[in-house]
DNA sequence: AAGGAGCACATTTTT
DNA sequence: TGTGCTCCTT
């Protein structure tokens, strides 16, 4: 029996099965042994390789990637596999995977984390789409659910009941409020928001409060030895409490790893395939823990992008990717660079424009979708100009067969989207914004989990506080905190201390009220087993009077929270569709501990995403407009002269352009309005770094109404100005069309000037238009809105749309 | 206890 | 410029 004819015609069979990968990709996939570096270039297909590697995991095992024959082989399935089959029956497939699998993975010895909720829920999706039930058992989840899943069963080996609470960013935030206070600290001097921040990167470092105490002693900081003593008390709080933060959730779980053999072993032995997706986001506590875990194996592969790397400001190490190859010296590296997802001359752009960083694993995308068309840049006036301008595209684009759902415009920070959603809104264009308020971050939504947080463990002080008052019960803040001092030094919780409110002499006047409230409270708790979810959900609002207060007040305001409160319910529905197994409060409680914004891009309806570069990553569109290109704005004023800061910026603007698949339009603003000034920037120096072959500068206005011109005598005058990028620009005739702009602000009353100047459409009810992106429509009604006019159109086939006339105007004739 | 005036403040964000 | 926060008034 030769085995190296066994090892090499085996390799052939399992290769078949993944035959639509590319050869790096297919490399990828049979890498199953040993540290595994997937350098995964934007729209490199990832997620595919992913789910075909877990695929080869568990039909073949080891059988791709080792060396082994097993005994029993025969000379006659030697034969058999070098004589495989190019139609295989049915028969024969089953022969050909005995013969190649090496111990096949059982799905619950692999492990695949991944940092947000909706990435591990695709994940899953699509390894039952790909592997069918046995995904079920695949440990596919986020590092914090993952987690809390070992804690819950283990967490008294670290000090904790195993029915830990989770405290969110805002529990956080005013358990150190509350912290500062008693220690006599001024929020001032110690916004609660840096302390926290501080002691996050010390958890980061793995540090105990006193290890960070140690460690602020030698410095001669007196304020970072204040906050030492914060730590120390905060730790203490949340302790006390049975609850963990964020941060806690990840560090307690390295603390059990290390200071327990036994579960270290158990995990140890049970993950023998550990996936790490994202790698490059991870932080230090991160990367101790996949450590930890692929510890027994080391059969650990961390798939990620060093050039996507944008999250250092919260913690994010790009040092972990880039010395994998350090920390396991066997590791292999797979690049792949064929993207599937843009043209050429988009890639060539972004990899032009990364190519200026340093310390990167080094990677060129290319593709083989063609050239097709130029990066447009172009330069506006100001950002209404340039908010204008992209509406304007948009539609132009929508006219010639793009849909809305199409296009996405990106930013650097979210006070940008202002002035787009101004033009969009005025040109009826349907839009939507991707972050911002979250659902959960409402305070009414808070309010109500907060309830059900107290009703399923009356001790939760902190959650307590919040609701007590809430709506109005007249218990003013001076008798929560004489409550507060109670529990304190009795060792009790609060509600404990309101069950006989009666006996303390302190509380007398207060008594009653916060009598009826524990009543309330265990009145609550006593019904929750003895009905439905959802119908409890209703007896909570109403029982506390929540919705009532609401209802009373009937303002705008408080009809939205109405609404919100109501959707609440329709989450508790939702988790008892997917969840039969545990469908009690606290399970819904745990569910949502751990659970953001889940679908916040919704498929659905046909609109223009505006959204910040950092919630694109991950995403893809047609077209994809990138606005403030500016210095100042992107690169962000804080990144200019701070090398590293400046290469996170680099990596977001290569972020941003690999975003698109077809069209990408870069544009900048000589001026804009920003916190109040008005400032004019030069452009970005990322477009610089753009080679001129690969893109189209524009500056020149189509003759538009509010546009501003390129030859207004005005701007002629300026001088001492030229682009850049110049040099560049004039070597290669015909791309570029950047003729010099100025470089100091202009007057505004020049601006307005030129806006007011053109004449407006004049429009009266049944007149019939025409519309570039909506078509032919009648005009229902005209309404004078101050120097503009709202009109009400009714299009042929799509409905009626309100219009601002101004700007709405410029894309519409009369017929 | 609630609403209003005045004031600092202002990347990026997931769990 | 807009907002979210504290503090002050009622």
């Amino acid at each position: 029996m030769n085995n190296e004819r066994y090892v090499a015609a085996r390799k052939r069979v399992i290769e078949r099965d993944f035959q639509r990968l590319n050869p790096e990709q297919r490399r990828a996939a049979m890498a199953t042994e040993g540290p595994l570096l997937l350098l995964a270039g934007a729209g490199s297909g990832k997620t595919t390789v992913l789910i075909q590697r877990v695929y080869n995991l568990l039909t073949y095992g080891r059988g791709s990637d080792c060396d082994e024959v097993p005994e029993w082989a025969s000379e006659e399935d030697l034969k058999f596999l070098e004589h495989y089959p190019d139609h295989p029956t049915e028969e024969e497939k089953r022969r050909a995977r005995r013969l190649c699998a090496v111990e096949s993975a059982v799905p619950w010895s692999v492990l695949a984390i991944t940092f947000t909720n909706k990435a591990a829920g695709e994940l899953k999706e699509r390894l039952a789409a790909r592997l069918g039930s046995a995904a079920n058992d695949i440990w596919a989840s986020t590092f914090h659910s993952a987690c809390v899943k070992i804690l819950r069963r283990d967490a008294d080996k670290v000090g904790f009941s195993k029915d830990f609470t989770i405290y969110d960013t805002d529990d956080s935030k005013r358990v150190i409020k509350d912290v500062l206070k008693e220690l006599g600290l001024e929020e001032k001097s110690f916004p609660p928001r840096d302390v926290l921040s501080i002691i996050s990167s010390s958890k980061d470092k793995y540090e105990s409060p006193r290890e960070f105490a140690r460690r602020m002693e030698a410095t001669n900081d007196w304020r970072l030895k204040r906050i030492a003593r914060v730590y120390d008390a905060y730790q203490e709080r949340l302790r006390t409490a049975n609850a963990m933060d964020f941060d806690d959730i990840i560090y307690h779980t390295v603390e059990l790893l290390q200071r327990s053999e036994e579960t270290r072993t158990f995990y140890q032995r049970k993950f023998r395939y550990v996936l790490v997706d994202e790698y490059q986001d991870t932080n230090h506590l991160q990367y101790l823990l996949t450590s930890l875990l692929a510890g027994g194996y080391q059969n650990i592969c961390v798939v990620g992008d060093d050039d996507q790397s944008i999250y250092r400001f919260r913690g994010a190490n790009i040092e972990n990717i880039l010395s994998f190859e350090k920390q396991y010296k066997n590791a292999r590296v797979i690049r792949l660079e064929q993207n599937y997802r843009s043209t050429q001359n988009i890639l060539d752009a972004a990899n032009a424009v990364i190519r200026n960083n340093h310390g990167r694993k080094g990677k060129t995308l290319w593709t083989e979708n063609g050239g097709g068309s130029l990066v447009t840049v172009k330069t506006t006036f100001s950002e209404m100009d340039e908010a204008n301008y992209v509406v304007s595209s948009i539609l132009s684009e929508c006219r010639r067969g793009r849909s809305f759902r199409d296009c996405a415009v990106l930013y650097r920070m979210n006070a940008q989207s202002n002035a787009l959603e101004q033009a969009l809104r005025r040109n009826g264009v349907t839009y939507k914004v991707v972050g911002g308020m979250k659902f959960f971050d409402r305070a009414e939504i808070k309010d109500m989990l907060a309830y059900l947080c107290v009703i399923n463990n009356p001790d939760d002080d902190l959650r307590l506080t919040r609701i007590i008052n809430v709506p109005a019960r007249s218990i003013g803040a001076a008798t929560v905190e004489k409550v507060q001092t109670l529990a304190r030094s009795q060792g009790t919780s609060m509600f404990e201390i309101l069950t006989r409110a009666a006996s303390y002499a302190e509380l007398k006047s207060a008594a009653g009220k916060l009598g009826k409230f524990a009543q309330l409270i265990a009145s609550l708790r006593a019904q929750a087993s003895s009905m439905e979810l959802p119908e409890f959900y209703e007896q909570v609002c109403a029982q506390t009077g929540y919705t009532a207060a609401l209802m009373e007040k009937d303002d705008m305001e408080s009809r939205g929270r109405l609404e919100n409160v109501q959707e609440l319910q329709s989450s508790i529905v939702g988790f008892l569709e997917n969840q039969p197994e545990d469908p009690t409060l606290s399970g819904f409680l745990n569910e949502i501990a751990l659970y953001t914004d889940l679908d916040a891009v919704n498929e659905g309806d046909d609109a223009v995403t505006l959204m910040t570069i950092h919630s694109a990553k991950g995403l893809e569109f047609p077209s994809v407009y990138v606005v403030g290109m500016e210095d100042g704005i992107f690169p962000g004023n804080r990144a200019i002269g701070e090398e590293e800061e400046m290469e996170e910026e680099r990596r977001l603007c290569y972020v941003a352009m690999t975003r698109a698949k077809e069209q990408l339009t870069l544009v900048n603003a000589r001026q804009r309005m920003l916190y109040g000034r008005t400032s004019s920037n030069m452009p970005s120096r990322f477009l610089e770094e753009i080679p001129a072959e690969n893109m189209e500068w524009l500056s020149k206005s189509e003759p538009r109404r509010g546009a501003w011109e390129d030859d207004d005598p005005f701007f002629r005058e300026q001088e001492g100005w030229s682009p850049r990028r110049g040099a560049a620009a004039a070597g290669s005739p015909g791309t570029v069309r950047e003729s010099g702009a100025p470089r100091r602000a202009i007057s505004p009353s020049a601006a307005r000037k030129a806006v007011s100047s053109a004449p407006l459409l004049e429009l009266v009810k049944g007149d019939m238009v025409e519309h570039s992106a909506f078509g032919t429509g009648m005009v229902v009604s005209v309404r004078p809105m101050g120097g503009d006019a709202l009109v009400e159109v009714a299009f042929d086939g799509i409905g009626t749309k309100k219009l601002m006339l101004k700007s709405a105007g410029i894309h519409m004739k009369k017929l």
